[in-house]
DNA sequence: GGAGAGTATGACAACGTTGTCCTAAATCCC
DNA sequence: GGGATTTAGGACAACGTTGTCATACTCTCC
């Protein structure tokens, strides 16, 4: 492996001049740069990170934490954010963290002392950890969230959450659905919360009324989807439609509808949240909502390693699958 | 941050000495090494990994590379990996791979260069990549893989493909199959292949003939699921039961099964493997075969970061769920 | 044409570890 | 008891960068 000792001596400079070259520095002419280059080119010199990090203070280094249960959207976020690490030079660490406890903080802070990495990279719901951030404001670290919401000294990207829920309202509406229930998500999932303010803008803006024994809280996951959408399919007056504000409690949904023998779409609508594998291959495949979760990871590492400023919008794309179609006819179908 | 120095001039040692405690190298007297363990916790001194790395050639990080588009099983694997890895002091770096083409060996000696992992770590299908794995064993850089099969101077965690095939089929004829079809893998996933040699060993135990036109190809995702699964729904003498060798391809089958109006399990049952999330919120939950994914994981960190010699032994399991059931009665179903 | 302000370059000391080599004391073996 | 070996500990030089400062040179301006 040759050093930059190496190349310094191959161009006939000082080990200094090659670092200018290499980190892009100002005050090197052209001639001798032009020199350092082809040196560099033809021993084919990479810099040292251990040494660069021991010397310079950064480690190029990114940390990224999970505690999602949903692997489709950690590992889109995870691909997109690693790949666009690599063109930048950075690597990315992965973290996985329990998913409650005082666990996290000594995990964080073990992880800061031993890797120093340059930047934090959250995804929901680790995103409104607020003990978390706070930590990592203590530790002046650089942190980067996707879809937080609790104030904090961080890049944030924000996710058009409620924009989706108020896209998903009109679908179904516009699909002639007047009954319309929703499997709501935990309090803590502040970002999901927000796809729920948006549907109920949407049944407002067309003056439907807003029922409580229609909103029923999940807890994100499969059991719980079975769970909500058991109640709300045995009501007396059922909906004709459900939205369920993630594709796991959606495809709950649909397992319930599928053990009372109602046909879906012809009975029943379903709608979920976030386009995973599983909504894809779902019998019949769902309609949900996609996020850009590569490019998503792809700006969080732009943020943390090339020091971009500006804030990306994204926006999130309904999949109009077959777990969605029109209204049943008024009273052709009952209970 | 504390430095080496630090803790010797508090436990009034050379730095020497406190790198010895901390790297448990021998010829430390119990009394000096009291007293440097009792200056390390006091001062919650942590070593600097770029400095270790630098002065001693170890970089503390593990490479996991992956191309696998199957989320889950990377994700299971991948969090065994970290988790093990934090508890050895070490950190894993995730470098997604494209599917082919030359650019892998040009990633791979970028990602050698600029952090120097003491190890790399393969999963299926990159675990038979003999370019990579080549290259790999130029460069000197201990690897370890996942269910890897060709020749090569690698740590490999065999995994038990055979016999859990052989598992399958089993399971299919004790329920009274006669008349069994395999979705095969393509030919590059070896470890997948011997899936399909498993099953034919159980078949053949069942003097079962092994009839060609019951043997179709796929692509291991959920498209050519539908279409080998379609091949085999619309023969003449249609098969009571379906072994696709990954769940991706079992949904697809399951699909068509909807899209015939096939009873699953009453007219047909359908066997995946892998375990995915998908396959369990799917309808009818799918039987299929569920892998150790984040011991495995925990294993490969093991062999490279701990020294750990022993070959671990892991166990498939048949994950028995309603997508098998007993084979309908001789003639009551017919095309 | 000379002071003052850039610009280009290099020498050298960090950075925080581990490896190598050296010394002194303790232990062993006949 | 005296040489050989083992054990415990330390001094110091790597490791390959970047930061700081010094230096020499080139402008610009009055």
């Amino acid at each position: 492996m040759p050093s930059i000792h190496d190349v310094a001596a191959l161009a006939r400079v000082s080990i200094k001049t090659v670092s200018r070259v290499v980190n892009r520095a100002p005050n090197v002419s052209d001639e001798l740069r032009e020199r350092v280059t082809a040196a560099i080119r033809q021993l084919d010199y990479r810099p040292n990170q251990s040494a660069r990090r021991l010397a310079g203070g950064r480690s190029f280094m990114i940390a990224f934490l999970y505690n999602n249960p949903a692997f489709s959207y950690n590992s889109g976020i995870q691909s997109g954010a690693a790949s666009r690490c690599r063109d930048l030079g950075y690597h990315l660490v992965v973290e996985p963290m329990p998913l409650a406890g005082e666990e996290r903080l000594e995990i964080l802070d073990r992880l800061v002392a031993t890797l120093r990495p340059d930047g934090v990279f959250l995804v929901p719901p680790l995103s409104d950890d607020a003990q978390l951030l706070q930590r990592l404001s203590e530790l002046k670290l650089p942190c980067a969230r996707i879809a937080g919401s609790v104030m904090a000294e961080s890049f944030n990207i924000p996710t058009p959450e409620r924009a989706a829920g108020r896209m998903v309202a009109d679908h179904l509406i516009g699909l002639g659905h007047r009954r319309i229930a929703v499997i709501t998500p935990p309090a803590s999932h502040k970002a999901a919360v927000q796809r729920v303010a948006g549907f109920r803008d949407g049944l407002a803006a067309a003056n439907l009324p807003l029922e409580d024994s229609l909103f029923v809280e999940g807890a994100f996951d499969f059991e719980s989807g079975i769970a909500a959408g058991g109640r709300l399919l045995t009501q007396a007056r059922r909906p004709t439609a459900i939205f369920a504000t993630n594709d796991d409690m959606a495809l709950g949904t649909l397992t319930v509808a599928h053990r009372l023998k109602l046909r879906v779409p012809e009975h029943l609508s379903v709608v979920g949240f976030d386009d995973t594998p599983a909504g894809l291959t779902a019998w019949p495949p769902l309609t949900t909502v996609s996020q850009p979760l590569e490019a998503m990871g792809a700006a969080v590492s732009d943020a943390l390693a090339g020091g971009a400023t500006d804030m990306p919008q994204f926006s999130f794309k309904l999949i109009q699958r077959d777990s969605s179609g029109p209204a049943p006819v008024q009273g052709a179908v009952t209970a």
